[in-house]
DNA sequence: AATGAATGAGATTTCATTCAT
DNA sequence: GATGAATGAAATCTCATTCAT
């Protein structure tokens, strides 16, 4: 009972909870949500078992934080977006920032795709995920409209579905090259090459000290 | 000296395989695989739970019988484009094979992609998901090539993406519109319009008498 | 539903009964009673599940009506020895049925000395199995006091105690050899060597024509 | 940091094994494994089911562990065996280990018994019984050649198989008075009476504290 | 804050037995 | 007499979750 002051605690806390969500991460996208017992996360995260639910009401908790985790990533990408005139600049912003995720941080990008292929098992997901899939596309008609690509629509649509089907393929295939090509074909499409956008780097879960 | 025929015995048993089966598709793609217990599934076929194991010997080859049933249905379109001469009508064939399929048989569409980010769950169907990955492709961009369309490879990537994406939006924001409309985008893409097909419909496992 | 006499009828049922209680028999020995299922029984024997259950009302019965059959083979032992006059001619003819029988019926060896340690499970055969070994020790004792031998008791006891122990052994060792030598030291130990006993053969179950 | 001390947790976890143990030997004795369910083992052990497999892996293992505490028990027999110089005291130590383990545990010696000849359920313990068949007789053919006993090979060999047979026949019978008549008897075979050995207690599983 | 022993609901699976044919 | 599809009770085992320390 030596004492701490309250912020040493709330490092304490910190640096657990992300531990266990660390844990949970790498041996959900490995294994899957359901053959990952608790057991085994407290293992990995090197904590007792008991301690995982004084952060976390349940199971399911665990994969809704990792997934908000991941999800605050996106949101600093359209803040990012924002900043950026350029229509195709943006465009180029979508792609990069799409395939450099899926590139530097496979975990994410495996539960993510899964995740909306089993909103069964996690209720509280299915608002953010529909939200997410609803909010992107009239994003990107507005920037095809805006670099007077035609039917913008039609290419947004397209667009949205590549990425995830890109999204799944990476996943199943686990081939890097695919995606460095879908890049490429991006770029020709909508003429990206020599766009410029300021500085960016796809912000991830990772890069805590 | 069999009180019943052996025709008998196979029409009883495919009767009852077919009823299991029926009743893990639905419940699987509703509830997702491990929400599903085997005693719902035999609830739902009206037979008792140990029926289910005279003819499946694991959970697990309910899933695998499943997704073989959908997959042999692909063979079928496969062999039809075999039959047709015109590059244009083979693409055609592709794009309303693979729109048809999702929207005449969701609960399949839904496994079938589910499938694909669960293979940790299913060993078995591993290889033969890689497979159709890396067969679909090179079938692809033959195709586009015969057909005059530029950049073959890149097309035939962005395609297959495209459907797979399609499939999860589909799958999760249940609008039909939605593949409604990427099966116009595909044929304006590819200028696809008037094309003449011989006669089609999608082979879907419930065709049995 | 071709006419058949009563006594083809007869011997069909016989017939079907040997084959299972035979399947049983090797069954049970070689795997164990709880190990064995009706259906394995069933496909040793080639015959339908459903017939078992014609002849046997319970799969105890299997059991019991096996052991039945091996008892009713040290019943004519126990007829032969009455007819022997000279006292260790019926010590003789003990040792040598009691050997022979080991070496001859592995399988209902194993069986009659595991059900004795299993007496829980099969409540019918207790009385039996009870029966048996109440019933040689005097047995015994009266030869071995006819025959001069003395402390007839206790090598009643020993001799009793000693055929079990080797069938144990035996059954455990696989070792025909320790049959043997033990018929020799019980040769030595009762001078039985030169002793004609009429002629005998160890009745067995395998002996239908 | 931990809220319970390493030695407090170790024997919380010992007493419960042993509880559990404990259950199981005695309810194995009574009923025979395959009659006696984890449940029931559980409710006698007054514990969880779930509790039993954090201590034992399979149903299986439970026996194996009581065995092997068995076991254990005939190992310090021989360790006191070597200390005595006197051959005959080293036999007579061996009949009375012998017989006081069976007097003294019962349900060990149903269960050791039985064991043998159910070697099929329990493959992990089939090298330690076999091994102790095989290295029993060797040693008792020492004693009685150091002993002057004529016949050595044959006095071990029948020795060894009235143990097991006398083993067999009290838990058939259930006769005390048969294993007091069987010491007389061997005292009386190997002129045992007054032969001095030190201060011996049989050693069971149940001196626990 | 942290531990891990303990719980018990619930899942999968087996299999003796029944019964319509 | 013979068949084998169908039943359902019961068993083993897993694991999310609780809670005393």
């Amino acid at each position: 009972m030596s004492p701490r002051t309250e912020k040493q605690l709330f490092q304490i806390r910190e640096q657990s909870k992300a531990r266990i969500l660390e844990a949970a991460l790498k041996l959900f996208a490995e294994q899957g949500y359901h053959k990952t017992s608790i057991a085994q996360i407290a293992k990995e995260a090197g904590v007792a078992k008991g301690l995982i639910y004084n952060y976390f009401q349940k199971k399911e908790d665990l994969m809704t934080g990792i997934i908000h985790h991941g999800m605050e990533a996106s949101a600093g990408m359209i803040q990012q977006m924002e900043a950026i005139e350029d229509p195709k600049g943006k465009i180029k912003l979508l792609v990069d920032y799409g395939i450099d995720f899926m590139l530097e941080d496979a975990y994410h990008t495996r539960l993510m795709f899964g995740i909306s292929l089993q909103l069964q098992d996690f209720p509280e997901l299915e608002p953010m995920i529909r939200a997410k899939y609803e909010s992107y596309t009239p994003l990107m008609v507005e920037f095809f409209k805006a670099a007077g690509i035609p039917n913008p629509e039609s290419e947004a649509l397209f667009m949205a579905a590549t990425f995830d089907g890109l999204g799944i393929q990476y996943v199943v295939m686990n081939d890097t090259q695919l995606l460095e090509k879908a890049r490429k074909a991006f770029y020709e499409r909508y003429d990206l090459e020599g766009v410029e956008i300021p500085s960016f780097t796809a912000q991830t879960e990772t890069d805590k000290s």
